[in-house]
DNA sequence: GCTAAGTTTACCTCCAACGTAAATTTCTCC
DNA sequence: GGAGAAATTTACGTTGGAGGTAAACTTAGC
C-alpha cells in the first residue's frame, strides 16, 4: 500500500517517462544530440520507438525536461515576492540565491550538459524558445502586479529588459561552464557581474511595481 | 555588353536563386510554411529538388531572404553613428526612422508575410534565432565602439537591453498588423511607445559609449 | 474473473536532409 | 569558333524524424 496510490498505471507511465529521458540524455551528453537517433534510444530504454515518440513528440523534449519550472521561474518570483520589494530587487535577491545554491535553472547545468546544448544547433534554438516563453510568462506576471492589460506593452518591454539579464547571465554562466571553472569560481565571477546587470537597470525599473 | 559583366553563369545563380525564393514565400503565404513540401516548391520554380535544397541548406532560409541585413542593422548604427551620439540615441534614431519609412527591417512586413510566420513554430524559431545573431552582432559593435574585449560582459548586457527593445517594438508591429491595422496606424502607435520604452532606458545608458 | 479503458507496440506513409555520380551548361584557351 | 575544363543542375538512393492506425497487451473497476 503506496502512500500516493495514484495507481500503479500512473506509476508505471511516469517510470517509463523518466527513464526514456534518462537514456536520451545520456546519449545525447555521449555521442551528441544529432548522431543520437531515436531507435538507439529507444533500444536504450527497452521499448518501441514509437513509444518514444508517444511521450516525447518532439525529440528535443528529452533533453529539457523541467522546462515548466524554467519558464515559470521569474513569473513566479514575480507573484510571490514580499510586499514592498520591487519587481527588479526581487528577480535580483533570487539570483542572487541561485548563485549560491549553484541552481540549475540559473544556468549551473554542469559541463556535459552544456556543452550538449552547445553543439547542438535544435538544442540552442529550444533553449532561446524557453527564455522567450519565460519572459513571455513574466510579462504576464508583471501585468498582473500592476493591474495592467496582459498584453500591456510597457509590462513587455519590462519583462524583455528583465529576463534579458538573466539570460545573458545564464549564457555567462553557461560558458564559463565549458571553458572549465569550477561552479565556484564561476559563482564568484557571476555575483559581481550579475550585480553591476541589474544595479544598470536600478535608476529605470527601481520604483516599477514595488508591491 | 552588360556592365557587370560578372558573366553569365553567376547572373542564372543570381536569377535561379531568386526566382526559388519567390516562389517559395508565395506558397508558404498562400498554404502555410509547413504545408508546403520542397517537391512543391521545385515544380512552382521548374527546377530539380536537389537545386532547390542546394540553393537553401534549411527550408526555413527560404523565407528570409534579407537575414544578414537584419542580422546587421543595429552594429551598423552604432558604427555609422556621428560623433558626440550616444549608443542609446542613435538605435533610437534610427528606430524613428524605420518607424517614418515604415521598414520591413524593424517589423512592417505585411500581413502575408506576418501571418506565414506567426502560424509556423519553425519560422518563428528562425526569427528568434536572427533577433539573437542581431544581438550578438551589436554586442561586437559596442565592444568595438568602448574599446572593450570582444565578449565584454557590460557590451553584452547593454547590448541585450537595447536589442531587447527593438525586438519588442518588432513583435509589437507585426502583432498590430496580424490585427489588421494598417502601416500609418501602426506607425501612429509605435512610435510613442517606441518612445516610452528608448526613454526607458535614457537614465541607465543615455550616457554609454558616447562617441 | 470479466469487461472497459488506457498503454504499448508493429507497420505504415510522408518529407526534409544529405550523398553520389551522371548530364548539361558555361567558361577559357588555343 | 571549337575543344577541353570547370561548375551547375539533375536523377537516384539512403537515412531519420514526425505522424497515423489498428492490434496486442496491461491495468482498473465492477
Amino acid at each position: 500500500m503506496s502512500i500516493e496510490t495514484t495507481g500503479l498505471r500512473e506509476a508505471k507511465k511516469r517510470e517509463t517517462r523518466q527513464l526514456i529521458s534518462d537514456q536520451a540524455t545520456r546519449l545525447f551528453m555521449t555521442q551528441g544530440f544529432e548522431s543520437t537517433t531515436i531507435a538507439e534510444i529507444a533500444t536504450a530504454a527497452r521499448v518501441a520507438t514509437k513509444t518514444v515518440t508517444n511521450y516525447f513528440p518532439r525529440k528535443e523534449d528529452m533533453a529539457f525536461d523541467h522546462q515548466d519550472a524554467f519558464v515559470a521561474s521569474l513569473a513566479e518570483t514575480v507573484s510571490a515576492r514580499p510586499a514592498g520589494e520591487s519587481v527588479l530587487g526581487a528577480l535580483r535577491r533570487t539570483f542572487e540565491a541561485g548563485v549560491a545554491a549553484q541552481d540549475p535553472v540559473i544556468g549551473f547545468a554542469g559541463p556535459d550538459f552544456s556543452r550538449m546544448i552547445h553543439e547542438s544547433p535544435t538544442l540552442s534554438a529550444c533553449l532561446r524558445t524557453l527564455h522567450d516563453r519565460r519572459e513571455e510568462a513574466l510579462a504576464a506576471a508583471l501585468a498582473e502586479a500592476t493591474g495592467s492589460s496582459p498584453d500591456d506593452i510597457t509590462a513587455r518591454t519590462t519583462a524583455a529588459l528583465l529576463a534579458a539579464v538573466h539570460r545573458v547571465m545564464f549564457r555567462r554562466i553557461q560558458e564559463l561552464t565549458l571553458a572549465g571553472r569550477t561552479n565556484d569560481e564561476i559563482a564568484a565571477v557571476v555575483a559581481d557581474e550579475a550585480a553591476d546587470a541589474f544595479g544598470l537597470l536600478e535608476p529605470a525599473l527601481g520604483h516599477y511595481a514595488v508591491g
